[in-house]
DNA sequence: GTTGTGACTTTTT
DNA sequence: GAAAAAGCCACAA
């Protein structure tokens, strides 16, 4: 193996990363732009995270629709989505006020994988 | 290699 | 609560 270049990149780019963070988001749950930045190792990227998602939607598996800004609401209907994010994600269980979707207990982070609780916390 | 833009974030007015 | 400005990084032309 030899290679000139490291054995394992340290960071396997900014999309790769933010795609496996998104792929691991669980249902019913969402996530901010900036968190995908903060975990991929680029805080300050969150446009950039979003728009890697660009890049992918129409191509990929990923549910990029629990993909939503810091203020809890969808950017995706300036770029021309409509309100089909809103509504997949009412379609996963996701309770939409006014817009908006509960951060406080929607948001979603790698830590919770292990127990993410669906529960009604409301 | 340079320029421009963007599915954002945060603070301030 | 809403609007505006500045900052940030990565991708496309």
């Amino acid at each position: 193996m030899t290679s000139s270049g490291p054995p394992t990149d340290p960071t396997p780019g900014f999309h790769e990363r933010v795609l496996a963070l998104v792929a691991r988001i669980p249902e019913g749950r969402v996530m901010t732009y900036g968190q995908l930045a903060l975990l991929a190792g680029n805080p300050g990227a969150a446009r950039q995270a979003g728009f890697v998602l660009n890049s992918l939607v129409g191509g990929s598996d990923l549910p990029w629709q629990r993909v939503i800004n810091a203020q809890g609401r969808v950017s995706t209907h300036k770029v021309g989505f409509g309100d089909m994010q809103e509504r997949l994600l009412m379609a996963e269980g996701v309770e939409f006020r006014d817009g908006r979707c509960d951060l406080a207990t929607r948001q979603w982070w790698p830590d919770e994988d292990r127990a993410a609780p669906p529960a009604p916390l409301l």
